[in-house]
Parts: C-alpha cells; structure tokens; sequence
DNA sequence: TTGAAAGCGCTACCAC
DNA sequence: GTGGTAGCGCTTTCAA
C-alpha cells in the first residue's frame, strides 16, 4: 500500500524551487529552463519519485483505464485471448489500465458503467444486453467488427478487417491447391456478427463468379465431437465437394482427421481451409489453408485507435482496417 | 468523455444538506440517521452518481480494481479465459474493476505497479520476469496454484485445487473402466507449475500404489497435429498400453481421432482421460474421464478470497482450496 | 445527527 | 523562465 512516499513538492524543497517547476519540469512542457529540467529529472530518479496516478487523473478528470467487452459464448476460442492480452500489452505500455468487462456489468448492483476513458467492444452482436448498456454510456465506443443493428445510433468508431476480401483470397488459394467444390461451414444463427455476414457474402459471391452452387452447413461455434464428426462425414460424403471452409476457429483442424479417416488426402484430393486459423491446430499445420488474424496486433490497434479517439486525433465515428495474413498453406 | 458530471456536491445542493453528509449516507458509515440516507441514497441514484474513482484513490489510497496476471506462453487455453471472465464478473458483483495485467509492466515505461488494490496471479512460474515485478509491489497476491520457488519471500495467498487427489480419482475411473496401464502425457519443462509438479506425483504414487511401471511422454502444452499425432502413435504402439492422460488441456480430445484411426476403441480397448477438461471438446465427450476444473467458479472464489484479505478478514497467506469434478466419462 | 474545513498530489491559470 | 494559488472530488478530522 505504501506508495512511494516522495511528491513533487519533496523534489521542490530538496531543489529550493516550487513545485510548479517541478511539475512542469517533468511533464516536459517546455516552460523551464533545459538547465532546471535536468536536474529536476536527475533529482526525481534519485529520489525515486513516482507520479501519483490518483492526483494527475483527478486533476484531468481522466480514469487512465480502457475498458473490453467480449461477448461470453465465444470466449474459449483463442482469438479473443490474444486479442485481449495483445490490448493489455500496449495499454500498458501506454500508462493505462485495461479492464475486463464481464456480464456483471448490466446487473443491478453495480453503481454505473465502469470507470473508464473509453470501450473496446469485440464482434458485438445485436441485442446483446450488456453491450446495449456500454452504449447507454456517452464513452467513446471502438467496435471490433461492425454493429449490423442500422438503428443504432451512439457514435461508433470501427475497426475490422477486411474478411470479405481475406475469404475470397482463401478460396482462390485452395482452388489454386485444387479445391474446386469448396463447402462452407458456417455459424448457426447464434453467433451472428459482421464478420459471419462479410464472409457469408464472400462466399456466395465467388461461387457464383465461378458457377459454382453454394453450399452452406450451419454448425456451432463450440460443437462436440461428436457434431463436428457427424457434420465433417455428412458433407465429405458427397462426392463432388472436395474441399472445407471453416468459418469458426479450429474446427477445421478439428476436421482434418475426420477427413483423414474418411480415407481423403488432405492436400491432395481434399483440402481445408480455415477463416480464423487456430495457433496451435492450423496456422503451424501446412495441410490447411488459413486465415491469420493476427490477433494480438489487432489488440494493438484497437487500443492505439481508442487512444487517438480520447486525444481528438482521430474521429468518434471513424472507420480502420487491421491487415490479416493468408499461410502459404 | 463527460463523465458523469454529478458530485457529491450536486446531491448535497439538491438535498440541501452538506456534503459530508452525502458522504457518509453513500459509504454507510451508520453516521447519519436513516432518513437521510435512505433520501440520499434514493437522490444518487436518480442522478446517475457515480463515485469517482480517482478522488477516492487520492484520498484512501485505494484503487477500487483487482489486477489479474496470466502468463503467456498458456494463454490460447481456454480454462485461462473462462477463469478471467469469471473473476471479471465476480468483481464486477462487488463493484471491483478487474485489470488484466500483460507483459508491459515490467517494462520501462511504465510509470509504476498497477493502480490495483491486489493482485491475482495465475499458475506462476518462476523466473517469470512480470510475475517477479508484481511481487516487487508490496500489494497483496493470491496465487493460483503455488509458486515452486522456495526463496519466494513476498507473503502470499494461495488457491488451489487438490490436483493431485483429482488426478488419482482420474486413474483410478480409468482403471474402473478398464484402463490398466495408463501413459501420461506430461508437458514439456517449459510449463512446470504446481499443477504439474501435484499430478506428476499422484501418477507415480499411483503406479507405485499399483505395481505399475509409469510411463511419463513430455509434450508441449500447445502441441501441432503433427507433433501429436507422431506423439500418440508412438504410444499406442506399445501393445501394453491401454490408457492416456493428457495433463494439458484438449490434448485428450485432438488424440482422439488419433486413436480411432489406430482401431482402437475408446471406452472398449483403450481410455482417455484428461486433467484439464475441455469444456467443448472433452466434458461433453462421454468417452473421454474428463476432470472439470469449474474454471469460471474457480475465477469467483479467487476474487472473493482477495476481498477477504483486503478487508482483512482472511490472512494475506492463507490456503484454500477450490473444487473440481470429474466427468462422468 | 450534522457541518465546516483541511488536504490527498497534481496541473492549469494566473501573475511576476 | 519561474512561482503562487486554486481546485479536481473525495474522506476525515474536529466542532457544533
């Protein structure tokens, strides 16, 4: 609890200067002389001075925190971890906090949005209560990921990637690999954000850019074992499809043995592709193609993006993309 | 940014009585008469007040918010995101902020320890350079699991759930199910927590309990298919062995198919067990012993147990042990 | 049971 | 180029 004792006006009265001086001196505003401003520098260290968060935001009417929203059913997939630590790090980096905001906060108890300068809400679906909540607050709001709700009409800014174009780039590579009837599994309507649209539309559309018939699975985002299985067997069943588009992460990793035992060759007769590659499962496995989010980057940019918002250097309503990358699969 | 503008100052103007008064019917000091506070109460609440959290800290020198540290190299498991947001909720009920903690706070320009008022650490290693600036702050810490290193000095608080009686009740439901000769599948030194010393030690009690020679496989926690599949065939192939317990999360699952396609028959000729279970690949796998950690339950008790040591109501190195189950399998 | 006033450490706004 | 002073919103004495 003991904080470091020692204030500006300890350096003042060890430099017989006041204290203004000294604040000034330290926060680099050009007022004092370059001689003062080094020692004051030099004194502060040797003291051990550390600036009391508490006073400087009081003063500023400032929290020095960001707060994130991610929604709960999709929280066991590693993106959203990443992507979470990714904002952790460079706020941190930039002197604030990063507060996990759970379903809590809609509740009764709570006394009133958190305590922050600004929220970071990842793939916000429509209707989400708490979300609705945040946006009842007049902090700036950076969503990752569109809002598909038109009537919403707090001031959003936005930052997404650009899946429309990373899903055709995915399809046109596994027809490069030979995969000419590719199925897409996709999210059951439980899961419904702008990116399951963006890449539902990328689909249709290069299907029927290419004459193909389209054929959409709807599966869970989370399924078992058991469901993947069943689902992965039912479509390599058909003797036309050769390859798989997940839309979720890791189910075509999950997918690929099934295939294997199904006697396919993956690479080969079958191939895989996944929209949002798994670290672990399909990002490191050459046999899948995949979509690299770059989830930890993402959170960078998300916390930079909201950082510039709070400053005034960039628009509450403004629009940012954030670069994915395809494995060479 | 505007925050809400309402003070104690506006609730006592519009009350007509001084702001101490407001102060002390907000906290509940029991210093005013209830009439008062209930009005008070009732008036704050019409105005949208809500407590600045910076002029408190200036004056009590506490945060309101509880820092939460996991470390990296775990973070795409998904116990560690369940067990955040379960923390996150849980101090959202007590009107706690909750701060993920990342990397950058050992470094440089970080102006100090997080603005919290305790530190929740999880499965600490040793040598973790964050971990060790964290304990550098004289804050209270509860860890999650039990920190190895025996010169540790900092008083702290430990949470754990009894792996080792869990990963005996493990071999002994896979014994029951006719899993004689269990293979353990350990990780790799790199992750060498409390949780893996504990079911090390129950898997050689348990061998040596049973006149069983154990078998010990070292794997990366995040293992690739490939680096799996190689992993698990190899085992398979020693015709004595008829049993697998991955000690890292969904390991079980992904060896699974494995298995299968090996001919083997899950729950009939070879059984699986995991020390971690995955919530969508491996709890609701009913052919595979699934221990259920109850991440989410687990994540509450850990803030309550440090809103006990800070109110001072439970000792800043005090044990306690959180439950877990095992699946039916 | 309530109020007045001090002051936490800092920065902004004046003066000099 | 520097210093004095006010005050951010809150809690905590000390008086009444």
């Amino acid at each position: 609890m003991a904080k470091s004792a020692v204030t500006i006006v300890d350096i003042a009265r060890e430099l017989g200067i006041s204290k203004t001086t000294v604040s000034d001196a330290l926060i680099g505003s050009g007022r004092v002389s370059e001689a003062t401003r080094q020692k004051t520098l030099l004194v502060a260290q040797r003291m051990g001075y550390v600036s009391n968060r508490a006073a400087r935001l009081l003063r500023r009417s400032q929290t020095g925190a960001l707060g994130l929203y991610i929604p709960g059913h999709v929280r066991n997939l590693s993106f959203y971890m990443e992507f979470a630590f990714g904002a952790a790090d460079e706020s941190a980096l930039h002197d604030l906090d990063l507060t996990l905001i759970g379903r809590g906060v809609g509740s009764k108890r709570r006394s009133g949005p958190p305590q922050v300068d600004g929220l970071i809400a990842v793939d916000p679906l429509d209707g989400d209560p708490v979300l609705e909540s945040l946006l009842g607050s007049d902090l700036p709001v950076v969503t990752v990921g569109r809002i598909l709700d038109e009537t919403q009409s707090h001031p959003l800014a936005v930052i997404e990637i650009d899946h429309y174009s990373m899903a055709t780039a995915l399809l046109e590579a596994l027809r490069a690999a030979g995969g000419r009837r590719p199925v897409l599994l996709a999210s059951d309507e439980k899961f419904s954000s702008s990116y399951t649209v963006d890449v539902s539309r990328a689909y249709a559309d290069w299907c029927s850019g290419s004459g193909i018939e389209p054929v959409v699975i709807p599966l869970s985002v989370t399924p078992t074992d058991q469901e993947l299985t069943a689902t992965v067997q039912r479509i390599a069943a058909q003797n036309d499809v050769d390859a798989l588009v997940s839309v979720a992460q890791g189910l075509a990793g999950r997918a690929a043995p099934v295939l294997q035992s199904m006697g396919r060759r993956l690479g080969k007769d079958f191939h895989l592709g996944s929209l949002v590659g798994d670290p672990a499962t399909e990002l490191r496995n050459p046999l899948i193609h995949a979509v690299d989010l770059r989830p930890r980057e993402f959170g960078h940019e998300a916390v930079n993006f909201m950082r510039e918002i709070i400053s005034g250097q960039a628009s509450e309503t403004g629009r940012r993309n954030h670069r994915a990358t395809l494995t060479a699969g």
